[in-house]
DNA sequence: TGTCCACCGGAATCCTGGGGAT
DNA sequence: ATCCCCAGGATTCCGGTGGACA
């Protein structure tokens, strides 16, 4: 059934685009003063989850490290680098400068490294900048002038919300990509590019391919997560062709599968307090305090629960309901609970 | 209408632990 | 071995907000 299980990774950048040439052109003509010595000017890519914004950026690079391989690149997830430190951090290692670097490494010490690293031009993908806690590490990146950036983002307002005066009049001028839903037939397409190299040949019907597409609502991460859970379902039962009930049984599991990864990603304490408020259904604060208060002997304080709280309001885990006084949380989809038993139960498959 | 207070979140400060310098 | 520097998480402190209630 599977014949190349990367091509179904989340992370993987397909040789070639279906679907989004323009957006492509657009990004590399961008770019395209790096060829000629020259300094690009910023470039935000905007648009809703599983679009392609990230795949777009790394295969533009990709096409542009293959016409002047002198150009180095840097990729940086704001969400797991949110601050300056590790923003720097993160774009030191990908050229290759963190030889001897440090947690007790001084800011400016990152920063004069970035700075002195001017032998060629690089190219920094910040991707989920909205996310950024530290916005002044943008205005640094911009002073280089051998760093150029490429920002993804959802919403554009809110980004430039977050930004402070200084850096957000820079940037105002930029270059601003936008990625729109795909079409059910769109994403169908894509799926199919990918079976045809992650799959055997004939796996997946012309049908199926618009099930799949369909029930991901035009979010390809959706998609595709479907497509890799669905092939191994299948292969789990030793056929090699999908069937419907596959499809099906894979649907829910590919939607929380997301969830679930950044359930696990939580540290105790905030766990602790998802299952609080997970068990409660719908919980005001200080009972909440106090039920979390019960559970674990060494307690922290409520302004941290807050800022747990916050956080995962923020990963989309749980939400707020009203504000002040008479506020509650809940989690945001009860279906979490009822999938677990579906990926524990694995190899027992009916 | 005024007071109370539950709740939020910003800012300052403390604490911890890794790691270099001496 | 000891001291110092650092980042980042936790804690402390506190002001703002607006619904409840008299």
């Amino acid at each position: 059934m599977i014949v190349d299980a990367r091509v179904l990774r989340e992370d993987f950048v397909p040789t070639e685009v279906v679907h989004r040439h323009d957006e492509v052109t657009h990004l590399s003509e961008t770019l395209e003063p790096l060829l000629y010595g020259e300094r690009a000017e910023p470039a935000f890519l905007f648009g809703p989850t599983g679009v392609g914004k990230t795949c777009i950026a790394r295969y533009t690079l990709e096409q542009l490290r293959e016409e002047d391989p002198e150009i180095r690149t840097a990729y940086v997830n704001c969400w797991q680098e949110y601050t300056r430190f590790r923003v720097l951090y993160a774009i030191l290692e990908a050229i290759d400068r963190t030889a001897d670097l440090h947690r007790s490494t001084p800011k400016d010490e990152l920063f004069g490294r970035l700075e002195a690293a001017d032998e060629g031009p690089i190219v920094v993908i910040l991707d989920e900048v909205d996310q950024l806690e530290e916005t002044d590490v943008l205005y640094d990146l911009y002073r280089l002038r051998h760093v150029s950036l490429v920002m993804i983002a959802n919403r554009e307002d809110e980004l430039f919300a977050r930004l402070d005066d200084r850096i957000r009049s820079r940037l105002h001028a930029s270059t601003r990509v936008r990625f729109d839903r795909y079409r059910t037939t769109e994403l169908a397409a894509i799926l199919q590019r990918r079976a045809e190299k992650a799959l055997e040949p004939g796996a997946v019907s012309d049908a199926q391919f618009r099930t799949i597409a369909d029930a991901a609502s035009g979010d390809a991460r959706v998609g595709i997560g479907i497509l890799r859970s669905a092939a191994r379902r299948a292969e789990r039962r030793g056929t090699d062709q999908f069937t419907d009930d596959v499809i099906e049984a894979s649907i829910p599991d590919a939607q929380t599968a997301i969830r679930r990864k950044t359930l696990e990603g939580l540290i105790e304490h905030q766990r602790i307090l998802y299952e609080v408020i997970a068990d409660a259904g719908e919980i005001e604060p200080t009972d909440l305090y106090d039920a979390y208060e019960r559970r674990v002997t060494k307690p922290k304080t409520e302004r941290t629960l807050r800022n747990y709280l916050t956080k995962m309001v923020h990963y989309d885990l749980i939400e707020a309901v009203g504000k002040r006084r008479g506020r509650s949380y809940r989690v945001v989809d009860e279906e979490v609970q009822t999938s677990e038993e579906d990926g524990a139960v694995g190899e027992s498959e009916r």
